[in-house]
DNA sequence: TGTTGGATCTCGAGC
DNA sequence: GCTCGAGGTCCAACA
């Protein structure tokens, strides 16, 4: 890893073209051969970047790095203020704590949440396009599958439109109704769900995961 | 800007759960507070960070960073190689050469090039479901919508496809046509949307923007 | 190896 | 302020 804090000018030319007029900013160069343009704010995404694997080509006051798909990153080092290198060995890497299926776990657990009698009757019931999340008879023994997302967007609602079509094929389901559950709805996604029949469920984590007597509302 | 080489642990709460285990990482804090943890490869993305606005209070061995929303990370110091710190001064920012948006106002200054006598009703034409990119009529005023992306992609049919379903329900547009405009389009979405009655569009950049509209120009 | 869907997405435009 | 679409998206799981 080796640090260099300069004030540099920048043109990349690749997936599309772009400079960057002359300021100090922050160079840092991985082991890789990457390259990371940083300025003193924004967010974790630097100014401008080459990805590995690439090529560093090092000339007195310029920077040429490049890589197999023509792309070009060209840095003009117009005054160094500091050349830092360092060791920092290979790295044991983030470990993250899963929350994602843990709505379908939670939700398949309390199918009664949705309504009174409501049984599961299945988790990634399998159709010829692929697993709907969960299948679930209401209180008078009719299918209702359900599509889980953590953020609900336009594709969900088409992903369980698919899936409805090809369930409500097979006579030994139909008919299938259709909820679509997740913890935020998007607005357009509401629209087309409902202009579609298709029932919408806000899910609550906390309120899943602790309180059985919590029972979110269908709107 | 300050940079700092240590040897560190690193534990993040917020949107999701996660932990560093000890190893040699380059720590970044820029001028708003926020922390950018970067390890000696990967891509451009940090192993953790946190995004501004947050705060930073320092101990002795001990990093914490918090915002707003209650997320926190906390990083251990367990030997520090290197902290130095440096005035970047402002930043004058990426300057980028469009190519998304130029292609939807290059063919909206060209629907000729579609077809003779093809004409421009407008560029963003609203939906229920959001905007069309191109709305324009054939040589015969029959209308056609016409969704542009820089690579066309399946989900681009599928869009294209609602937009064509809500506007066809309008007496005051129907019959309308779909075209689904790219510089490149995916074997898979070309089968799609051919299957659907849309046709599919090969856009060359710098044809479009080479040719002559047959009017003077401004510039 | 291509495809697909998620992301602590980030970023910018439009409303 | 929010919402929505695009990204040099990146990334990993999966077919």
């Amino acid at each position: 890893m080796r640090v260099v804090i300069a004030r540099c000018s920048v043109e990349y030319s690749g997936r599309l073209s772009a400079t960057l007029g002359e300021a100090t900013r922050l160079l840092m160069v991985k082991a890789d051969g990457s390259v990371l343009i940083h300025s003193d704010g924004g967010s974790y995404k630097p100014l401008n970047w080459m990805s590995p694997p690439c090529v560093l080509r090092e000339a007195d006051d310029r920077w040429e790095v490049t890589n197999k798909a023509g792309e070009r990153l060209v840095i003009l080092l117009h005054e160094v203020f500091q050349d830092h290198a360092h060791d920092l060995g290979a790295d044991p890497g983030l470990v993250k704590d899963g929350v994602e299926a843990q709505l379908q776990v939670l939700l398949a657990e309390r199918p009664h949440v949705i309504g009174d009698g409501w049984t599961l009757v299945r988790r990634e019931h399998m159709t010829a396009i692929g697993p709907v999340d969960l299948l679930v008879r209401d209180d008078q023994g009719r299918h209702v599958a359900i599509e889980i997302k953590r953020r609900g967007d336009i594709d969900g609602v088409e992903q369980l439109t698919r899936y409805l079509d090809l369930m409500n094929r097979d006579p030994q389901l139909a008919p299938v109704r259709g909820i679509f559950a997740a913890q935020e709805i998007k607005p357009q996604a509401k629209v087309l769900a409902t202009d579609r029949g298709i029932d919408c469920l806000i899910l609550d984590y906390d309120e899943l995961r602790g309180i059985d007597d919590g029972r979110p509302r269908l709107f």
